[in-house]
RNA sequence: GGAGGGGUGGCAGAGUCCGGCUGAAUGCACUGGUCUUGAAAACCAGCAACGGUUUACCCCGUUCGUGGGUUCGAAUCCCACCCCCUCCGCCA
């Protein structure tokens, strides 16, 4: 969420930053209905001010028995009230549009984002490793999804007997290496000094709005009630609503929210494995092969909490923190930095990891870390006292990253670590959680 | 699922029956001061958030789970909803 205060004061700033996103978002709409909204407020508190008053001065009167002055201060009342009520009526009308307008803003890129407009515009920062020449071993390399059922380790049909489509099911080593991977990722970030953390996988509408995942992306969750049960969410709360989470970064950030964290304990960097649940809605025919893209996915995410003046250096270390991850698994991958016209709703900058997969020829994503700045903080209301250098409270900044996303992870080991005779070579750090296996076959 | 209890400031906890200087006693925590070599203790003072106005002070408004209602006036009365706790039942 934005700062109302803040695109008040610099609208020309505002607006250049929603251009370069190509957002859709009016600054001129916000002002005009905000400076409508303040204009109204002045005449309203000045009533309300009359009224208690001589709501007061009644109650002095009544006491000392002075009740014709009472009754006709009574009726002097009855005509203000009108007045409050037509002007409230009018306020509220435009307190929600404010707020609508506010909460549906995307968050401003930051100064070093570079600018583009899509994501063919993300220049490449770095990358890493080099893809296995198949060819020169004598072998086409194959597809994860049709090397996995052929090692009876991936069983897409099956998950959809389970479930529906995009659902699949590990069966053997293709389930150690799940299990293996989740505890040799949290196992890396503990190392690197993260808490370690085990959250609910459904969250309610106060949750998902901290991360910014409502009001405007509800279609992408699965919720538990829906709008045949008269439940709809409608631009605000809907009660008892619960949604599978789409990411450990919900649950994780929130946490904290409505909480005052002390600047000593800053930064705090978290993390924990959970499943994924994403609706999928609108990204039919995309990735519709293999575990690239399915409804309910694995991710040992990573969540930081820091002052402002730290965030970036925070961010930094957070994608190196994801990087290692693939370099100890020896995957090659590249880091790329989203453009302005790519960053999520509620990102300031982000990198991506991308890692190689031979049956795309390409790289894919695997990983996306991002400095929210204050965005979510002020929407979860999650704030740091500072008591030697300011009065009060300020809201903290908020990170996220995954490291990584394990469908994706398996993906690449099975097509990178595959063998010309079908079977799968376990990478050497993920062996002593998978009980010494060093290869998978039939 | 059944029965009962409860949601008040950073925390704990009065106030609610009998509506009116109660934005809210008291304690703890916190901040400043006195005292002290220093600290503790003691004592004094301060201490909610958000919004409007303002150079600032002040002032005004809103907020006692949420929404609505009654009333000149609601933390207190009425209605609906949400949440939490305890006991019973069920259960990994």
């Amino acid at each position: 969420m934005l700062d109302a205060k803040f695109v008040r004061e610099n609208p020309d700033a505002v607006r250049a930053a929603m251009s370069s996103r190509g957002s859709s978002w009016s600054v001129d709409e916000f002002l005009a209905l905000d400076e409508a909204r303040r204009a109204i407020i002045p005449t309203v508190e000045g009533l309300q001010a009359r009224r208690n008053a001589a709501s007061k001065q009644i109650g002095a009167l009544m006491q000392q028995g002075k009740r014709d002055e009472a009754e006709a201060a009574k009726a002097e009342v009855a005509g203000i009230k009108e007045e409050i009520a037509t002007l409230d009526a009018r306020r509220d009308e435009l307190d929600a549009q404010v707020r609508w307008l506010l909460v549906t803003a995307e968050n401003l890129p930051d100064a070093s984002v570079p600018v583009g407009a899509t994501e063919d515009d993300n220049p490449e920062v770095k990358r890493w490793g080099t893809a296995r020449d198949f060819a020169a071993e004598g072998f086409e390399p194959a597809a994860h999804w049709d090397l996995g059922p052929a090692l009876g380790i991936v069983d897409f049909e099956r998950g959809v007997k389970l479930a529906e489509s995009r659902f699949y099911v590990l069966g053997g080593a293709g389930a150690a290496l799940m299990r293996g991977l989740i505890n040799f990722m949290v196992d890396q970030h503990l190392d690197a000094g993260f808490k370690e953390w085990w959250l609910p996988v459904l969250a309610n509408t106060e949750t998902l709005f901290g991360t910014g995942q409502l009001p405007k992306f509800e279609d992408d969750l699965y919720r538990t009630k829906t709008e045949s049960d008269g439940n709809a969410l409608e631009g605000g709360v809907t009660a008892g609503q619960l949604y599978l989470t789409p990411t450990a970064e919900v649950t994780m950030t929130n946490l904290h929210r409505d909480e005052v964290l002390e600047a000593a304990s800053l930064p705090r960097r978290y993390t924990a494995y959970t499943p994924c649940f994403r609706e999928e809605a609108g990204s039919a025919g995309r990735d519709t092969r293999g575990m690239i893209r399915v409804h309910q996915f694995n991710k040992v995410e990573m969540v930081k909490f820091t002052t402002p003046d730290t965030s970036f250096d925070e961010l930094e270390a957070m994608t190196l923190q994801a990087e290692k991850i693939l370099e100890l698994l020896e995957i090659p991958y590249r880091r790329i930095e989203l453009c302005t016209g790519d960053l999520g709703f509620g990102a300031a900058k982000t990198f991506d990891l991308e890692l190689w997969l031979p049956s795309y020829g390409d790289y894919k994503e695997v990983s996306s870390c991002s400095n929210c700045v204050d965005f979510q903080a002020r929407r979860a209301n999650l704030k740091y006292r500072d008591p030697e250098n300011f009065k009060g409270s300020r809201h903290v900044h908020t990170l996220n990253g995954s490291g990584l996303a394990i469908e994706r992870t398996i993906a690449a080991i099975i097509e990178n670590y595959q063998n010309a005779d079908g079977s799968v070579t376990v990478p050497t750090v993920l062996r002593p959680y998978m009980r010494g296996l060093e290869v998978i076959s039939n």
